[in-house]
DNA sequence: TACTAGGAACGAA
DNA sequence: TTCGTTCCTAGTA
């Protein structure tokens, strides 16, 4: 029993680990937050059980959005356990309760177990919008081929891995999941265990839906539970404008590339039109898809009411007819 | 140079 | 028929 990087299949940078079976180790992770790198494996949760969950790309939900995550957890580890021996200098009042560690150790438990419900919620809804933009099911035990290359692209685009998917051509989800981290790395020396860690989100997101009822899931994830993945897969084709609206409904992953500035109003700006645009071309199987035109696309919707210019036109600043 | 606007033809569903 | 893609010309910042 250690830091959790000592557990099967966790490496020594996993960004965020949870659990609260491994009081001492949370700290150990802790250290390790700063570093971006994702883990090199999550597969040790089924042996971990539920209540132990990586998420190793939330490293920006704790260290961004939630900065509490990480205030709440920074009081430095206990050291050891409280003497009780006559030797002890007399009591001072943070001394005299030997009880109040256990109770503090009780109330940081039920923090971490709140923390966790949340990181995993995040972590169901965040897959769960990927599912949907890439019109793929969410384990990828049931990907083919074109979903293998869709989820590539799309993770390649959004991790900034150039040319990743390139060395996983022809592979299906199950012979991706049947490949081990040195495989990954084989097919890819600089991204593969990235890639590798990403997949692994991916399963260990799978496992939890098969682990948990859907009402479990359902809390866990808000507004959003498993079975509405299931029935949103194999979803009717997506309009570019629900695209745009669900990547705008994701800030935290997709911000850089378009974000709102008036959500009352509808009013947004892409701010990455390139990469906007490749996401698009991803998810229509469309590789020479561009910005020029998307935005003729996005244009057709002028005469639609869906979509047009706000009443003081800017660059790259669209406004929905209808707000969300 | 990048973005905007819109016409026209075309294919997929 | 609808929707989106592709190509095009022309204009603007």
């Amino acid at each position: 029993m250690g830091s959790p990087c000592e557990l099967p299949g966790c490496s020594a940078y996993s960004p965020l680990y949870i659990s609260h079976t491994h009081t001492d180790s949370r700290m150990a992770w802790l250290d390790e937050a700063e570093d971006i790198k994702p883990p090199r494996s999550l597969l040790g949760l089924p042996e971990l059980g539920w209540p132990g969950v990586y998420v190793p790309c939330y490293n920006r939900l704790a260290l961004e959005e939630n900065s509490w995550v990480l205030r709440m957890t920074e009081a430095p580890a206990p050291a050891a356990p409280p003497s009780r021996t006559l030797e002890m200098s007399p009591a001072k009042p943070s001394q005299t309760q030997v009880p109040s560690s256990e109770m503090q150790g009780q109330v940081e438990e039920r923090c971490l177990e709140q923390v966790q419900t949340m990181v995993v919620g995040e972590v169901l809804k965040d897959v769960n919008t990927a599912c949907k933009l890439l019109n793929i099911a969410p384990d990828p035990l049931d990907w083919n081929c074109v979903h293998v290359q869709k989820w590539l692209l799309w993770t390649e685009q959004m991790h900034r891995l150039p040319q990743a998917s390139t060395m996983f051509q022809e592979l299906s989800g199950r012979d991706l999941c049947s490949m081990t981290e040195a495989d990954f790395r084989q097919h890819s020396t600089q991204f593969g265990d990235t890639l590798y860690a990403h997949l692994d989100i991916w399963r260990s997101a799978a496992a939890m839906k098969e682990r948990c009822p859907p009402e479990d899931s359902k809390s866990a994830a808000d507004d959003l539970s498993w079975s509405d993945v299931m029935c949103n897969y194999p979803s009717q084709p997506i309009h570019l404008w629900q695209f745009l609206r669900e990547l705008l409904l994701k800030p935290t992953d997709y911000s850089r590339c378009i974000r709102w500035l008036n959500k009352d109003k509808g009013i947004f700006k892409i701010e990455d039109s390139a990469l906007v645009a490749r996401l698009w071309g991803i998810r229509k199987n469309r590789p020479a898809m561009n910005y020029d035109k998307m935005s003729r696309s996005i244009r057709q919707y002028y005469k639609k009411g869906i979509i047009r210019k706000p009443d003081i036109s800017r660059r790259l600043v669209y406004q929905f007819v209808n707000p969300v």
